[in-house]
DNA sequence: CCTGATGCTGAGCAAGCGCTTAGGGGTGCC
DNA sequence: GGCACCCCTAAGCGCTTGCTCAGCATCAGG
């Protein structure tokens, strides 16, 4: 087992039983490394120890595996942002957390992280069509946050909703680049992240 | 023809001959909506209007198609970011210039930049080694220009690196989810971002 | 010892893949 | 007209793909 395969794989404790979880966490690795559509059935079964029909003993079709992964990572995501937006603090104390949570997940656990975030498109419609709403709710959690502060008077944002896009791309894209062979770490990232939002929003002082 | 294949295949007039030209805009198109793995030849050649064995009088394969788009664009790519870094003005000024055009350059032409920032891993891997130079030569010319803001006294940058990291990431990520039907032009992306970036490496008045 | 449920494998099917090859048809030059 | 040249197609090869299915091992309850 990997350095990576165990520091991600922890996180699935909730998908039962023990054979499906490491056939979960095979296609997270999988999927990460080579994308989705260059990840075959036989290579998932094999990382996991298994023959290639065992996946068919607990995921339907390899769509559903990629569904799941999305499902959870999603719900995880959204969790960071909304415990950020709906948290104590100013809007400047909470966007900092919600940049710094959000920025740590995508560093830390980055090969589910690229799954959720990048192969999206590989989804059936209305599976798609379910995880693009997770989605928008993670797009309001970041836009209440600088809705706050402008109305309280702390930031200075033109343009509400195309800063808040920016901000969730910024986070999101960490994903990609990413590299655990790197001379960051994931909290060294957040931290940075965090204050260039921060002066991102800033009223400005000139 | 597409408004997408109009707006974006007249930018190839350097691909001869034609019949070349008229697969490889049907390729950008094709990987930019499915992704590389996800594309067959035969789509490719179709919507070429060509049999499936045509793209190989032109290419030898499809990898060699990846290849040539991926070079032209960052080709393309870089030109942009040094004729800003190495142009006339201020940091400030020439930063601007760098992130408008960028970003202007990644949503206006959002489907051949998807292909060329987010298919990389699907090179082989003296092409993908050729690329990564080109991209190496990206992150010098925005380098240059935060380390030229610093020693000015324009910028106040502590993690020069790291800044010019997320600088380039938030512009690629641009073609990620910029959308034709969205409500934001190319331009004004463009200038939300220049401001925005420009904010981040202010020196800090207060 | 039998029975049924569970979890898995070996073998393989139909379909689709990247790519090849033999040959046809138009165009320009003599 | 004759010929060489360039593009392109129809057909298909060898292989891999997602997925299936009959059957085997294990174990609990009787």
């Amino acid at each position: 087992m990997s350095t990576a395969e165990r520091a991600e794989g922890a996180a699935w404790d909730e998908v039962t039983p023990d054979a499906a979880r490491r056939l979960l966490v095979a296609a997270v690795e999988a999927f990460a490394e080579r994308g989705y559509h260059a990840t075959t059935t036989r290579d998932i079964a094999g990382r996991a120890g298994m023959s290639p029909a065992a996946l068919y003993i607990h995921y339907k079709t390899k769509e559903e595996l990629l569904h799941r992964i999305s499902a959870i990572g999603h719900g995880k995501a959204l969790r960071i942002l909304e415990s950020a937006a709906d948290g104590p603090g100013t809007a400047s104390e909470r966007l900092a957390e919600a940049v710094r949570t959000f920025v740590v997940w995508h560093a830390g656990r980055h090969m589910t992280a690229r799954v959720v975030q990048y192969e999206l498109d590989a989804l059936g419609a209305e599976h798609r069509a379910e995880i693009i709403q997770l989605r928008r709710k993670c797009d309001a959690a970041v836009r209440r946050i600088l809705g706050d502060g402008v109305q309280s008077g702390e930031f200075d944002v033109p343009d509400v909703s195309g800063t808040t896009l920016a901000v969730l791309s910024l986070c999101i894209d960490v994903a990609r680049w990413f590299n655990v062979a790197g001379r960051r770490t994931p909290d060294e990232v957040g931290e940075l992240y965090a204050d260039l939002v921060l002066r991102m929003v800033a009223r400005n002082q000139q």
